[in-house]
RNA sequence: GGCGAGUUGGCGGAGUGGUUACGCAGCGGAUUGCAAAUCCGUGUACACGAGUUCGAUUCUCGUACUCGCCUCCA
């Protein structure tokens, strides 16, 4: 069996992956808060844990690997959106869903094996709050439930930050109601007018990092195998889900290996909507950059490093994929995916290294390998493919072009190249891909193909 | 202010205590009437300074710069 080795950003080192259950091995990944479509830096994580998915189902067995990924379908910004535009929330939430599927889809993306919503997990985030009381980690104040963090002596361990780093800090918020300025929120109340559920605090609705906890707890039990996320997320987010759930579960270990990957900037610069960089994979799309460039460029560089979006790098993927189709079009995958491909997925999904071996696979000829490779990254699929056809032609414009050629081969044979080159200049002008072979000319449309430019040529 | 990550050839991007990454571009050649496409060949780069070592791009320390987190954020 292959040995997979990743970072774990607990001990900031790379190990050995055991999973807990060779029959079922359990990943949780935070998934996107559903205000907004997503962005090309919100795809990084999905395209890469999906990657690690596919490995996993590779390695372990296709049906034994859980991966779950949440929505975060209860979040101030999904009040506000919903106060600014009168909607109700839930056709808010239900709608971003939907497009967060169709644009994960787009990248190639598997479905994870469950995809929880926040909101139909408020029962056990109660429980694991009523836990949390019971065992006085966590307190009522003013209405709302506070996880105290000195009742956790590891808090900080996942980050490597100690509380009185963090309070040496200035820009810590300070707040009546908690006892220290780094407790954090299990139940806030609601107003009338937000979004809540009765609980034993009152009205109100949850935190942020409960719904993690709550839900993993629920789907993959007290203890599992992988948490991923961006390193954004590291702290605050995943320190206090492992606050509330090693409190709450004190045996459990909850996670064992966490796993962060880098961030995304654009050109350069870190991508805001001031700067007017700021691209929704939508909007990339609708430019007519297919999903599975998309792909190709978030796998061009490994996860934990930072990533650059550049439509140069954006321009070299698609070269890339059009050739590598071109090879492997209509060929049988072979069985099995190169090992030098597998091992570099192995060595902490190093997919940099990957793509450099299915490079030596396609300089080698051998299509039905690099085929069966690339579909364990989730390329070269059907699915994804059809961007690269070429664009159908008529019987009248392909008669046309043949015509032309024909006049070509006339020319040159009567080594008038002046009017050869002219023509091949003018079929190129109109976007036709002019390859001449030993066996005579073959020709394609190009995406920019203008049958109006073809007149007159003869 | 606190904590952390990074700095590799023209560009992108892996990796290693002493040997070729890989891709793109470039250059040379084959091919071509000339091109395009294709094929072959070609690249000693690892921020700076000091140290450890027989030997460091690769380990240690320092400096500079870049970036991230500490507040919603992927």
């Amino acid at each position: 069996m292959t040995e997979i080795k990743l970072y774990n950003t607990k001990t900031r080192a790379k190990e050995v992956f055991t999973p807990i259950d060779d029959a079922n091995v359990r990943m949780y990944v935070c998934g996107p808060t559903v205000y907004d479509r997503a962005h090309i830096g919100n795809a990084r994580p999905v395209v890469v844990f999906d990657t690690l998915f596919r490995l996993l189902r590779h390695v372990y067995g296709h049906y034994a690997v859980k991966y779950v990924r949440n929505f975060t379908d209860v979040d101030d910004k999904i009040n506000a959106k919903a106060a600014a535009t009168g909607r109700p929330i839930r056709d808010i939430t239900d709608e971003t869903i939907e497009w967060y599927h169709d644009d994960m889809d787009a990248l190639g993306a598997l479905r994870p094996t469950h995809e929880p919503r926040a909101t139909e997990y408020i029962a056990q985030m109660i429980a694991m709050i009523e836990v949390l009381v019971e065992k006085g980690n966590a307190y009522v104040s003013e209405g709302h439930v506070l996880f105290d963090v000195n009742s956790y002596d590891a808090y900080g361990a996942l980050s490597g930050r100690s509380l009185e780093d963090m309070r040496a800090g200035e820009r810590v918020e300070i707040a009546d109601y908690k006892r220290d300025p780094m407790d954090f929120v299990l139940w806030k109340p609601s107003t009338d007018d937000l979004p809540g559920w009765d609980s034993p605090w009152g009205y109100g609705r949850p935190g942020w990092h409960i719904e993690c906890s709550a839900m993993s707890l629920d789907l993959l039990g007290d203890t599992f195998d992988i948490h991923g996320g961006g390193i954004d997320l590291q702290f605050p987010h995943h320190e206090n889900e492992v606050a509330q759930s090693c409190c709450a579960y004190p045996d459990s270990g909850f996670a064992k290996v966490w796993m962060h990957n880098g961030f995304l900037q654009v050109e350069g610069e870190k991508m805001s909507k001031s700067l007017g960089n700021f691209f929704t994979v939508k909007d990339l799309l609708e430019q007519g950059i297919p999903g599975e460039v998309m792909r190709f460029v978030l796998l061009s560089a490994h996860y934990r490093q930072p990533i650059d979006w550049t439509a140069k790098k954006a321009a070299e993927a698609e070269a890339t994929l059009r050739k590598w189709r071109a090879l492997t079009d209509g060929i049988e995958p072979s069985a099995n995916a190169a090992s030098t491909v597998v091992e570099a997925l192995a060595d902490d999904l190093n997919t940099p290294k990957a793509i450099a071996a299915m490079h030596e696979l396609a300089g080698k000829g051998d299509a039905a390998g690099l085929k069966a490779s690339a579909a364990l990254m989730g390329l070269l699929s059907d699915e994804l493919g059809g961007w690269n056809d070429a664009v159908a032609v008529d019987d009248k414009v392909s008669g046309m072009i043949e015509t032309l050629l024909d006049a070509r081969i006339s020319a040159r044979q009567n080594k008038d190249f002046a009017r050869s080159d002219a023509l091949r200049d003018g079929l190129a002008a109109a976007g036709v891909v002019v390859k001449d072979t030993p066996k005579g000319a073959e020709w394609e449309l190009g995406a920019d193909f203008d049958a109006a430019k073809l007149e007159g040529l003869l």
